[in-house]
RNA sequence: AGGCCCGUAGCUCAGUUGGUUAGAGCGCUACCUUGACACGGUAGAGGUCUGGGGUUCGAGUCCCCACGGGCCUACCA
């Protein structure tokens, strides 16, 4: 039977049908109760209001390789999906349509914007993990979670519940981090910090009864409508007298005290500073110091309110201009400077973050900090790249408290309730009836919701169904690997170690992996909103998942950011063709082979892999010894590669094994092997073949799923069985190398090679066939190579090859020498014995050089008494061949010289 | 302000504990439409590793300084 396989690879006509065909048969569903060692992974959950973008490809490939790579070699694996609620994101996005619609969320009303919520949730949150399916990744979608869910509400209430006991959650009121667009208090994490060009306004404040001024300076003169004082230096020779005095605060004309603190620096500005306690964190703790008013001047939206006098209802940027020009109008104004300083930015909205006093909910940090240092130090946890470890110390050495409020509608709604007679507050897990303390019945919940991060810290336990013991938490957590990007190290990272050791005693995770970003080729991290980004779902279409996935996996060397380009992209799916193209050889020479009347069961005994290589009547061909050693070799580098990370020597291995190894030297090798008339010679040449080709199709399966699962159902083989993802990953043998194979082949290339740059050099035609001569120096060698003669006059293009037993003279004819071997070709049209002599001079020279450094370090008495053995040894048989291959070179040119 | 990372071939980047003539992909040059593949084949050119100093028998690799680029943390008004 001819089997139709297309000239090229065309990912779009196969990835769809295994993308399904993975879904439907539920392949990598996992199973608590089966034996052998664990590999569990939690996703880090991407925003339900999301689409798949160049980041998650990135990351989505390395847990998918990690995890398919698991499976094949036998774990229990479970790869565990989801989705996050992802609070304010989620909420703009929702408002955002609904605006578009003319509809004003605040008058629908909270429960009937939820309820809007849940339905945009149903319609478009799951848009990623649709995407995800179509990527192939490898997860068991039966257990997929959704951090907003009941069950994982559940989790959140009992958390916050057990903290509040504990005491590590609270209440207060203090100054926050508010976000005048977003209506909501932020985090410290969420506010991110920029450099900016700005004003440093000197403002003269009268001091009362003296008719002199103290000059203060400031970035945000708005804020003094807000001022409860002015501080200085104690030590401050220039203002000490002033203590204990007033100035009258201009535009306000309020008298405020001037105070002495040492955190004021002498050396900024004028060195008198305006305090104001209600808008500045630094204002605040020395307000609270010295029992100063705090006075708020402004909205939750940024506008100045009625404490600011005249300017209540200016926008507060309004209002700075405004407040600079009235001073400056009393000539108030001392003078004005440039001044670049760093303000807080809202990490969504942009716009500047507004400090604020405000009562919110907070968790206590530094005891759950601890335990979570600790398990790190102790290597509980490992941080890879091991450079972030210090990162992470250092963040959680100084952490502190956590704001855990967030004004919305979207969320966890905080469990607690509050006695509207008597101000008592009631934390529960089920929605009491009255109030815990008083027994009054006229009780409401907070309105605000968690944190969207707080839910997602429970994640690899709270997904597992903590806090029941189940099958899966008894199996599955600790999860074995994190993969995450290192923008979340303390986001989430951080606190899910935190929370998972708080909460289960037992680390979230064995070790995390930073993964790097992938960044725009002005090296800006690549991001949807600036259009800077790369569209994975529209570069997969176009090149193939394969492609794509290959492409990440071999630029993404741990701790080293990518610069993602179509060009690679092309390359990797040119990777991929060359694979569809060499299993398309396979085929259709095997049509050829068939037709000739042998059984395909021949060929694809079910134990042709087992057996591999197969020999005729015990003898092993050379090339099937040194390719199947190859293979070794490299099913070791991806082994040692993968288990610490670096994905992209994996890759590289596997793409030198595929192109370099089997297709340009095996296949070339074996061609005439596949259709010899001795049949038995011919049958092993194709057993060899097919399980070669289905060793490297499961070696590259978790780099490129859909080609290999294509392809692996293609080989006789493999008829009737289920799926790659399931068979075995190639184990690196335990038995030792065949060394002599390798060496030997490689001779044999380097010959074949040298041919071909005689042939080059010659401006040989190409399919001209010549006579050539080779000396090989080592008789074991030379027998080998004797056995191999047809494959190098075949792949050379002579017309014959004499092997001769004496090395030859440097004379007549092109040659080239290696320590090893001579090899001439008995031609002499076309040569241009100048570009030759040239050329000789050249190699010569490097030659030289490369022996006298040698010569210099072998006769230093130091280096011999201090190198390793090793090393000594190295350099000394290196510089005997150096020495024969110089020598040889010489003869060579010095017999040009004189022929010329 | 503190910390971290990077600067290697025209481009994008590898280079695990310092050790033998520094690698890959793309690009480039020449030749080749050869029965798997032009998304290809064959051969080749091209870096002395940003600069300077130091440690060492030996440095792309370790240390210091400078220059250039990036990132993170941070309450300098």
């Amino acid at each position: 039977m001819a089997r139709e396989i297309a000239k090229a690879y065309e990912p779009q006509q196969i990835e769809p049908r295994w993308a399904d065909f993975w879904v439907k048969e539920e392949l990598f569903k996992a199973d608590a109760n089966a034996p052998g060692p664990v590999f569990s992974i939690v996703i880090p959950p991407p925003n339900v209001t999301g689409s798949l973008h160049i980041g998650h490809m990135l990351e989505h490939t390395e847990i998918d390789i990690l995890t398919r790579w698991h499976r094949m070699r036998g774990y229990n694996t479970l790869y565990l999906p989801g989705t996050d609620h992802a609070g304010i994101s989620t909420q703009r996005v929702v408002v955002k349509h609904l605006m578009d619609q003319g509809i004003d969320y605040h008058k629908l009303g909270r429960e009937e914007f939820e309820k809007l919520v849940w339905k945009w949730k149903a319609e478009a949150g799951s848009e990623i993990t649709q995407q995800m399916r179509s990527i192939g990744e490898s997860c068991d979608w039966s257990r997929e979670r959704f951090t907003l869910s009941p069950e994982m509400s559940h989790v959140v209430r009992e958390v916050f519940v057990r903290l509040y006991e504990e005491g590590l959650i609270y209440r207060e009121k203090r100054l926050v981090n508010w976000c005048p667009v977003c209506l909501t208090v932020l985090s410290d994490l969420e506010v991110a910090h920029e450099e900016r060009q700005g004003y440093l306004w000197h403002i003269k404040y009268p001091v009362v009864g003296s008719g002199q001024f103290l000059v203060v300076a400031t970035t945000r003169p708005e804020t003094m409508l807000g001022d409860t004082a002015v501080a200085v230096h104690p030590e401050d020779e220039r203002y000490k007298h002033l203590v204990g005095k007033k100035v009258l605060l201009p535009l306000m004309n309020r008298e405020i005290p001037i105070i002495a603190d040492d955190m004021v620096d002498r050396e900024f500005g004028t060195g008198a500073v305006k305090i104001t306690p209600a808008h500045d964190p630094n204002d605040f703790e020395m307000g609270r110091r010295h029992k100063l008013l705090e006075i708020d001047v402004m909205t939750d939206d940024g506008h100045m309110n009625a404490n600011a006098g005249a300017y209540a209802g200016l926008d507060r940027f309004e209002a700075r201009k405004r407040v600079v020009e009235d001073l400056k109008a009393q000539g108030l104004i001392e003078k004005i400077s440039e001044h670049t300083h760093p303000i807080g930015i809202c990490e969504r909205s942009k716009t500047i973050v507004e400090p604020r006093i405000s009562k919110q909910w907070f968790c206590r940090m530094k005891p759950m900090a601890e335990p979570a240092i600790a398990a790190v130090e102790r290597g509980e946890i490992q941080i890879v790249p091991e450079n972030r470890r210090e990162e992470y110390f250092n963040w959680m050495r100084n952490i502190r408290d956590w704001t855990l409020s967030r004004q919305l509608w979207w969320g966890h709604r905080i469990p607690a309730w509050y006695c509207k007679e008597n101000k008592h507050v009631t934390v529960a897990r089920e929605a009491p009836t009255k109030c815990a303390t008083c027994g009054s019945t006229n009780i409401e919940q907070d309105s605000d919701v968690l944190d969207t991060w707080f839910s997602s810290g429970l994640w690899p336990f709270s997904t597992l169904g903590w806090p029941e013991n189940t099958a899966d938490f008894k199996t599955y957590y600790p999860t074995t690997l994190l993969i995450t990007g290192y923008d979340i190290l303390f986001f989430w990272v951080a606190r899910m170690v935190m929370m998972g050791i708080h909460f289960t005693g037992k680390v979230p995770f064995r070790a995390v992996y930073l993964h790097s970003l992938v960044r725009t080729g002005s090296g800006e991290k690549m991001s949807k909103s600036k259009g800077t980004g790369l569209d994975p779902v529209a570069l997969n279409q176009q090149y193939g998942t394969d492609a794509m996935r290959f492409c990440l996996a071999s630029m993404a060397a741990p701790g080293t950011d990518i610069v993602l380009s179509e060009d690679k992209l092309a390359s990797a799916r040119n990777f991929a063709n060359k694979i569809w193209n060499a299993a398309r050889f396979l085929f259709v020479n095997l049509d050829k082979f068939e037709a000739s009347g042998t059984k395909l069961e021949e060929l694809a005994a079910p134990e042709v892999r087992a057996k591999a290589p197969y020999t005729y009547r015990g003898e092993m061909a050379l090339v099937d010894g040194w390719l199947f050693n190859r293979l070794a070799v490299t099913a070791r580098g991806v082994k040692s590669a993968l288990e610490s990370y670096r994905f992209h020597e994996a890759g590289h291995d596997i793409y030198q094994f595929f192109w370099g190894d089997f297709c340009d030297w095996y296949i070339e090798w074996i061609k005439p092997e596949l259709q010899n008339p001795d049949r038995e010679r011919a049958v092993v040449a194709w057993r060899n073949l097919f399980s070669a080709f289905a060793t490297a199709l499961r070696l590259l399966h978790p780099f490129m799923p859909f080609l290999t699962e294509e392809l692996w159902h293609q080989l006789p083989q493999n008829a009737g069985a289920k799926s790659i993802a399931l068979d075995t990953y190639p184990q690196p043998g335990e038995e030792r190398l065949h060394l002599e194979y390798l060496m030997q082949f490689q001779l044999i290339q380097e010959v074949v090679v040298a041919l071909r740059t005689i042939r080059s050099d010659m401006k040989l035609d190409p399919k001209k066939r010549v006579a050539a001569e080779l000396f090989v120096w080592d008789g074991l060698a030379r027998d080998a190579i004797r056995r191999s003669q047809d494959g190098i006059v075949r792949l050379g293009i002579l017309s014959q090859l004499t092997i001769t037993e004496k090395p030859m003279a440097q004379v007549g004819g092109m040659m080239r020498s290696t320590a090893q071997f001579d090899v001439r070709i008995a031609y002499s049209d076309n040569v241009d014995m100048a570009v030759e002599k040239t050329r000789l001079k050249k190699e010569i020279e490097g030659m030289q050089r490369a022996i006298e450094s040698k010569e210099r370090q072998l006769g230093d008495e130091t280096f011999r008494s201090r190198a390793p053995e090793k090393i000594i040894k190295g350099l000394e048989a290196t510089l005997a061949e150096q020495r024969i291959e110089l020598r040889k070179l010489q003869d060579r040119l010095s017999q040009l010289e004189k022929d010329s």
